[in-house]
DNA sequence: TCTATTGTTCGATAACAATCGAACTAAATG
DNA sequence: CATTTAGTTCGATTGTTATCGAACAATAGA
């Protein structure tokens, strides 16, 4: 069984987190997990191929965004809210709050 | 005298704050605005061509982030906090309280 | 008017990223 | 064991970005 990285809380870069967040894509996927709770990949309901979606997914991982746990043939998905919340307090829901105001209202 | 393009307030798009700030060199540049308020592209201590200092401020500019304001030949930059605070609310000040306390204490 | 000063723009380069389809892997299930 | 399901990885393509130096533009000052 495969072994996926995470970086430790305290590793997770500012940088990183952000610019993970600024592609409409992954914010769109964060934006459906912070609503509906830990998901496989499968449920995602986003236009683009399944490879282009394990990127983009393996992009939030290595960023520290989301933490992906195996389960038979699939990956559950969910945020590390509370290692966001230390290491960057109000960043996560911050940005969550921007989104739910104005981009995922318009596009995507 | 050239005239700068500045998105309205209400234009400014999240994705495009948060992929201007993911870069660490505008970050740096953002947090220095923010310490020391408004101050022309010449006194920003960043270790690289002026060509690219010019395309980062750009980069700022038409993300909403900063306002350009022409002077001589001195180009005097500021944070757009107002407008930030507005659309964005506490968007700005968590990004900044995050780089605060980590990624300014270690990197450039 | 000549010369600094300040910054932009242009052209080039090198690196990176988003996307896709095809091939692959691993687990569950018939 | 064969098949389906769920994702990953690979290779290719296309587009974007960070960077530089050189040339340019505009203003201020001698």
């Amino acid at each position: 069984m495969k072994i996926l990285y995470h970086p430790a809380a305290e590793e997770i870069q500012l940088g990183s987190v952000l610019y993970a967040l600024s592609d409409p894509t992954r914010l769109c996927l964060v934006h459906t997990i912070a609503k509906q709770g830990e998901q496989s990949c499968s449920t995602f309901e986003v236009p683009i191929a399944k490879s282009t979606l394990s990127h983009h997914i393996r992009t939030l991982r290595e960023a520290g965004i989301v933490r992906v746990r195996i389960q038979g043939t699939q990956h559950f998905v969910s945020l590390r809210t509370e290692d966001l919340e230390v290491r960057f307090p109000n960043l996560l829901s911050t940005i969550l709050q921007a989104a739910q105001n104005h981009t995922m209202t318009e596009e995507l």
